[in-house]
RNA sequence: CGGGGUGUAGCGCAGCCUGGUAGCGCAACUGCUUUGGGAGCAGUGGGUCGGGAGUUCGAAUCUCUCCACCCCGACCA
C-alpha cells in the first residue's frame, strides 16, 4: 500500500526511552512501531504492523506452497483438552489459567497441539486423508517469569504454527523434511543472516529437531559451528569429545597456599600469576536427595546444564546450592571449594581431568592448593562431558574444528511422533483398516520475533536498515518545499504515481518539514531507498537517490526516472 | 520467585539529602520568519509528583504500606 505522510500515524521519538535496553527494542519504540502497555505486552502501531504483515505474508505463501493448510484456532482453550493430554499438570505458571464464569477451568493457549488434535481426530478417519498439515498464525500468550527485551520475549506474541500427520514414522521424516525446505525458503526471503542447526545432541537416526537462529551478537543462544562440515547445533547440545592425549606426570610437591579475597578463577589467575585453564572450578549442585554433589570444570570452561541435569544423582532441573547450605555442610565458603578432600560425590569434566598441576580451592576458607594432581593427591576422579564446548574445539563429527556464533532463535521444527495422537485417543484406519495412531510433527515460527531479530542484526547509528522483503516502504519520496514549489510538488505527485502504479509500497513524505527531519525520520525507520526531488535539482535536470546503507546520494539525470525506477524494481 | 534499581507533563531529566505547594530540554498547539541533515523568535496548553496511610501548621521531599516498571539469574518462538 502507498501512502502519503501527512495521513499516516508517523510517531517517532528523537529520544531513546529509558527501560529499552536492547537496541531492536529502542528502535521499534523510536519509529513508532510499538508501544508498550504492561510488562511483556505491546500494542502495533500502524507501522509496525506493516512489517509484521510482510512477515506473515512471507511465511504463510511458502506454508501454501508447502502444502500445508491454514485454519485459526481459538486463544481460549478448555482445559479439559489439555487434562488428556496430561499438559494441565505439567505445565509450570508459565500457563495461563482462568475460570470463565460458570468457573470451568480454561486456559489462553500457549500452544497448539491439543486443538490440533482435537480437530484432526473429529475430522480425519483414514489414511487416505493423510498426510496433512494444518498451521495458522495467531496470538499466543505465554506468561513468561520475565518477559524483557520488547518483542523479543513478550507474553503475548505472534506465531506461525503448523503441525503434520503421517500415519508412520517414515511419513512423518518426509512431512519434516518438506517443512525442513519450507524453512529455508522462508528465511532467504526474509534477507536475513541465518543458520539452521541441530537442536537434538546424540540421538539415534539423524537430527529429529532443528532450531532456525537469525545470528546477531546480541543473541541469546550460542551456535557452534565445524568450519569443514555443515555441522551445527546449539552449544547446549554439542558433545565435548574427550581429550586423547596422555596427562602430564606431576612435577612439583603440592602445597597449601594464602589467597585471601580471591573467590573467583579471575581473583585466583591473577592473584597467584596462573592462567585460568590451569585451575579448577568446583561447583556445587544439588543431588537428587537433597544432598551435596560437586562439579568440576577447568576454570576457562563453562558448565553446560543440560549436561550436568543427565549426570547420575543430579537433581533436574539442575539447581546450584545456596551459599548458607554449603557453608553448613561443606564447612567452608564458596571461592575456596576444590575436590581434594571433599567428601561429597564428585564429577569431573574430561578437561579438567586432564590437569596435571593445578591449582584448585583446599577446602578452607581463604586457602587454595597448588601443584595439585589427580591420582597422587587424591583419587583420580569420574569424569563425564559436561562444559559448553569453545571456538577451538574439535567438531563432534571429526571434521575440522568449532566456531561460535550468537543467534536469535527465530524458528524450530520438530518431531513429536504419536505423543499427542495416544494420549488423546486421535486415530485413523490404515491400509489394513486396522487402528493406528497417526505421526505428529511440529513446526513454530515466531513472527513478532522475527521482527526485532531483523532489527538486531540490521540497522546502524542512525536506526533500522531493513531489507527489501520486510521493509514497511519500499521507497521513500523526499521532496523539499513541497508545499511550496510547484515544481517540486509536480515531479513528486507524478513519481508517486508512477510508482504506486507499479505496485510498490511508497511512502511519499509530504509534511512540510525541513529536509533534515525528514532524512532522518526515513533512515530511523529503515525504508531501503530516498528519492529527493528539490528546485536546485529539478531545475539541473536531476534528482537525487540514496539507498540506505550508502554513504553518499547521487545525482542522478530526471529524464532517466523511469529507467531508474525499473532497474531498482525489475518486473 | 530470589537479588539490585527506578517511579515527577507524551519522551529524557532536575528538584528530595536540609519540608514552604513544581521546573528544564525535546515533543504538542498558535503566529511570524525559515526550508538540503532533527531551524529561529514570540506565545499557549498539559502534571492527583505511582496509589494509600501516617508525621507536620504545611509533604514531590520524612515514615510505613501497597502497586507498577526496569535490570541480573532458572523458561522459550
Amino acid at each position: 500500500m502507498p501512502m502519503r505522510a501527512s495521513r499516516f500515524h508517523l510517531a517517532t521519538l528523537k529520544e531513546t526511552p529509558v527501560d529499552a535496553e536492547i537496541v531492536s527494542h529502542q528502535l521499534m519504540l523510536r519509529a513508532g512501531m510499538i508501544r508498550r502497555h504492561a510488562a511483556g505486552i505491546y500494542s502495533w502501531l500502524p507501522l509496525g504492523l506493516r512489517i509484521l504483515r510482510k512477515v506473515e505474508q512471507i511465511v504463510r505463501q511458502e506454508m501454501d506452497r508447502a502444502g500445508a493448510l491454514e485454519l485459526l484456532m481459538p486463544s481460549f482453550q478448555p482445559a479439559e483438552l489439555w487434562q488428556e493430554s496430561g499438559r494441565w499438570d505439567q505445565f509450570g505458571p508459565e500457563l495461563l489459567r482462568l475460570k470463565d464464569r460458570h468457573e470451568r477451568d480454561a486456559c489462553i493457549g500457549p500452544t497448539h497441539e491439543e486443538i490440533v488434535t482435537d480437530i484432526f481426530r473429529r475430522e480425519v478417519n483414514s489414511y487416505r486423508q493423510l498426510p496433512v498439515n494444518f498451521y495458522q498464525i495467531q496470538t499466543k500468550f505465554r506468561d513468561e517469569i520475565r518477559p524483557r527485551f520488547g518483542v523479543m520475549r513478550s507474553r503475548e506474541f505472534i506465531m506461525k504454527d503448523a503441525y503434520s500427520f503421517d500415519l508412520d514414522r517414515d511419513a512423518m521424516q518426509r512431512s519434516y523434511d518438506i517443512m525442513d525446505q519450507a524453512y529455508i525458503n522462508i528465511f532467504d526471503r526474509f534477507g536475513l543472516d541465518y543458520r539452521a542447526v541441530s537442536a537434538d545432541s546424540g540421538a539415534i537416526g539423524g537430527s529429529t529437531s532443528q532450531e532456525f537462529h537469525v545470528l546477531a551478537d546480541s543473541g541469546e543462544d550460542a551456535i557452534a559451528f565445524s568450519d569443514q562440515s555443515d555441522f551445527a547445533a546449539n552449544i547446549e547440545t554439542v558433545e565435548a569429545l574427550t581429550p586423547t592425549g596422555e596427562r602430564a606426570a606431576p612435577s612439583a610437591a603440592m602445597e597449601t597456599v594464602d589467597t585471601p579475597g580471591m573467590h573467583t578463577i579471575a581473583d585466583l589467575a591473577a592473584g597467584l600469576g596462573v592462567k585460568a585453564q590451569q585451575c579448577l572450578k568446583t561447583l556445587i549442585a544439588e543431588a537428587e536427595d537433597g544432598a551435596l554433589v560437586a562439579l568440576v570444570l577447568r576454570g576457562d570452561h563453562e558448565l553446560n546444564v543440560l549436561k550436568a541435569e543427565r549426570l547420575e544423582g543430579v537433581a533436574s532441573p539442575l539447581r546450584l546450592a545456596q551459599r548458607e547450605q554449603i557453608i553448613k555442610l561443606l564447612g567452608v565458603d564458596i571461592g575456596s571449594i576444590g575436590p581434594i578432600g571433599l567428601e561429597i560425590p564428585t564429577f569431573v569434566d574430561h578437561g579438567a581431568a586432564q590437569l596435571s598441576d593445578f591449582v584448585c580451592g583446599a577446602n578452607q576458607d581463604d586457602k587454595h592448593l597448588i601443584n595439585a594432581n589427580w591420582g597422587r593427591d587424591c583419587a583420580e576422579p569420574a569424569t563425564a562431558d559436561m562444559r559448553n564446548v569453545v571456538a577451538g574445539d574439535p567438531s563432534p563429527d571429526g571434521k575440522g574444528q568449532l566456531r561460535i556464533l550468537r543467534g536469535i532463535e527465530v524458528g524450530h521444527i520438530f518431531q513429536l511422533g504419536q505423543k499427542y495422537s495416544e494420549s488423546m485417543q486421535a486415530t485413523v484406519l490404515d491400509e489394513q483398516g486396522k487402528t493406528t495412531h497417526p505421526f505428529m510433527g511440529c513446526y513454530g515460527i515466531g513472527v513478532t520475533r522475527v521482527v526485532a531479530a531483523a532489527i538486531e542484526q540490521n540497522h546502524d547509528e542512525h536506526g533500522i536498515i531493513w531489507p527489501s522483503t520486510l521493509a514497511p516502504f519500499q521507497l521513500a519520496i523526499c521532496p523539499i518545499n513541497y508545499h511550496k514549489s510547484e515544481l517540486v510538488k509536480q515531479a513528486a505527485d507524478e513519481f508517486y504515481q508512477k510508482c504506486q502504479a507499479r505496485g510498490l509500497d511508497v511512502f511519499l513524505d509530504d509534511r512540510a518539514l525541513r529536509p533534515g527531519v525528514m532524512f532522518s525520520d526515513m533512515e530511523l525507520i529503515g525504508v531501503p531507498h530516498r528519492v529527493v526531488f528539490s528546485e536546485r535539482g529539478l531545475s539541473a535536470q536531476q534528482f537525487e537517490y540514496k539507498g540506505r546503507r550508502d554513504a553518499s546520494a547521487q545525482e542522478l539525470p530526471l529524464d532517466d526516472l523511469a529507467g531508474f525506477l525499473e532497474r531498482l524494481f525489475p518486473g
